[in-house]
DNA sequence: CAATATCTTTACGGGATTTTTACGCGCTCG
DNA sequence: CGAGCGCGTAAAAATCCCGTAAAGATATTG
């Protein structure tokens, strides 16, 4: 089995259940934040952008049901609920607001492991329905987050990465500046469109056979930019 | 809220089960498929191609996990586990073979309606909005931003793409001068009908066989414009 | 803690898109 | 009959957006 390695955040305020949860994923692999309370943990979720949310109800500061909705704004990320209360009424609210799963505690490890993968496959899966991106004599793997062009290696930072995969979400369509300013940097840089420009270029170089007329990364003029796949 | 309108398959052998949850899903919109055994149940999958499965693992001939995996083999849709099994080893186990979630019996119907409303509107998501127009030879995905013309692509420029979602929007209408400008120029050049004139133009000239006489962006003189559709 | 990789900031030339300007044609109506 | 109106066509001008380079700040790694 090969290793998730993704981000999770932890929005919980026992911290005898965030120390719980903490070693279990990082047993499994994955890179763990954590937030004790509701406010903290939009901020967290919008500067480290996980690629997963646990969520307690039971807040201190605010219900977790609107950290739910003030995540939702903005990010399609897999959020799990982890509550004390058991009556259906809570549980449809928060899949409402957008939660993707709900455990009751107290609740087994080995069963919150299990969904926790069960959400990051299905991510994986959709951000492209391949692992593997072929385009023309490049190939990228977004699972071993490693990239080949003309039989050489490349070599792609994180963010790189991020771009590529945000792009391959759905192959083919324009994606706009500001969902793939939300989505890699965070709603905080939405209008920041010159980073897009500099790491397009680097991607072009990187990867492009003709970089000065990109045959995959294609722009949009005024609207976004869009992963070209040859049919 | 929109209709969901899904098909959905059912493998339960309990027959009270199956009209219980038969009828709570008619009236959630969706359509209803029935299969009393595994044998038949992966049967109907193949045949009805559902948007989803519910799949009980106390079948009478085979295991549901046998299910899930027979209908991974082929298809990522959605599956629910319906169980009587409460046991972590037993949810882990099928979260392995590829189910999507899992419900212990007795369970509320409210809570499932709502785990088949998140599953239905995560593969809704990444499914095809279908927001293609099919003009003759010419085809326009307002979706992804894309138009071509007798199997050439064609770059369109944001207004461009502006006034044809205009227009869209109800085909085969006539849409005045006043209203085009304003949604796509805004308020303060509702009188500048010379836009429309060269964007109109550049339209014809761009997805029309013949420009000339134009077959699709059809001019209503002092009224406004239409996008004729052949039926 | 130093070295290196990565990210951010800044500036400017070139290209794509939009806007402006100008002219010819057919139609209607005084 | 000819003047006026609305429309189509063309091309130039202005504006906005994108690509490019290079230097400074921050994070990461050994």
């Amino acid at each position: 089995m090969t290793k998730p390695c993704a981000t999770i955040l932890i929005i919980e305020d026992e911290p005898d259940i965030r120390r719980f949860l903490r070693s279990a994923l990082a047993a499994e692999g994955h890179k763990v934040v954590e937030s004790a309370t509701a406010r903290r943990g939009t901020i967290d979720a919008a500067t480290h952008k996980p690629d997963l949310a646990i969520v307690d109800l039971g807040l201190p500061d605010y219900d977790g049901i609107d950290v739910i909705r003030q995540i939702r704004a903005w990010s399609p990320m897999p959020i799990i609920v982890l509550s004390a209360r058991v009556q259906e009424a809570a549980k449809i609210s928060a899949f409402e607001a957008g939660a993707d799963d709900y455990v009751t505690k107290p609740f087994g490890v080995g069963e919150l492991i299990a969904r926790v993968r069960v959400a990051l496959r299905r991510v994986l899966r959709t951000a492209s329905g391949d692992q593997v991106l072929l385009l023309g004599n490049t190939t990228i793997d977004t699972e071993a987050r490693t990239a080949m062009h003309q039989g050489k290696p490349v070599h792609l930072t994180p963010i790189e990465f991020r771009i590529i995969a945000c792009l391959a979400k759905n192959p083919g369509m324009v994606v706009t500046h500001r969902q793939l300013l939300t989505e890699v940097w965070g709603p905080t840089h939405a209008a920041d469109t010159h980073y897009l420009r500099i790491y397009f270029k680097q991607l072009r170089d990187k990867l492009e056979s003709d970089p000065v007329q990109p045959r995959y990364f294609v722009t949009e003029t005024g609207i976004g930019y869009r992963l070209q796949t040859d049919d």
